[in-house]
DNA sequence: AATCTATATCGGTGATTGCCGATATGGATG
DNA sequence: CATCCATATCGGCAATCACCGATATAGATT
């Protein structure tokens, strides 16, 4: 029960949800999400640290960059199904719109490298 | 999206999970779930007020009593997801069993009535 | 080995949330 | 219409959370 409450407080942040829907159209690193989420770096990795936490995205580090994407093949009922309802929902939204424009323009190289 | 989020918020608490799943029992008076979940009468109160507001549970009154029960024939496809996977959670769970052990022994006058 | 660079962690702050006891409300009863 | 009773609302408190800037870490590059 604590397992699934707690996935239900990381599904109930704003810019959580925006980057699982990032995450559905391609794996990202945590400075192309931050670029669009537009809050500070911590709080990116933060964020990403909850979602890996109750199961819903895994990460896999690849040269200078930890690249995040939404778990496959999950076992858990509760956490598959909460991932299906979300690639169902908030695909409406103006945010979550905008969100999926920019990320298909994104320029890792442009964005990252200081 | 905020309205999903304040879905999400709403069924991040134990006791309002406890009274989702008493729910799938019988309709229930505000003093049958308080009873059940011992907390104060206002704080059940109030988790009721935060389901209802999103639209998990309706009410009715009934001579003295209000009866809360599950939403039912939710057009809301997100809704209506939630209360199917809730449905199918949480089923294991040692409080959960013991609340639903306990829904069926219950008796309303001999609780409600001062 | 020394230096970069992307990411993680830390400490502090303001906002939100769950809890309670006390009180208000409003429909039912006498 | 006065009273009763179940429920709703209010005010206050402690815990949790999202946010930030600053700093630590660790893998890659030189």
């Amino acid at each position: 029960m604590d397992e699934k409450i707690k996935t239900f407080k990381a599904l109930s942040d704003k810019n959580r949800l925006r980057i699982l829907k990032l995450l559905e159209a391609k794996p990202l690193c945590v400075c192309e999400l931050n670029a669009i989420l537009e809050i500070a770096q911590s709080s990116t990795s933060q964020h990403l640290k909850v979602l890996k936490d109750v199961g819903l995205i895994k990460d896999k580090k690849q040269s200078y960059w930890v690249n995040y994407y939404l778990a496959q093949n999950v076992k858990d009922n509760f956490i598959r199904e909460q991932l299906k309802i979300i690639a169902k929902s908030f695909n409406d939204d103006a945010v979550i719109k905008k969100d999926n424009r920019m990320v298909r323009k994104i320029n890792r190289k442009s964005l990252c490298c200081k």
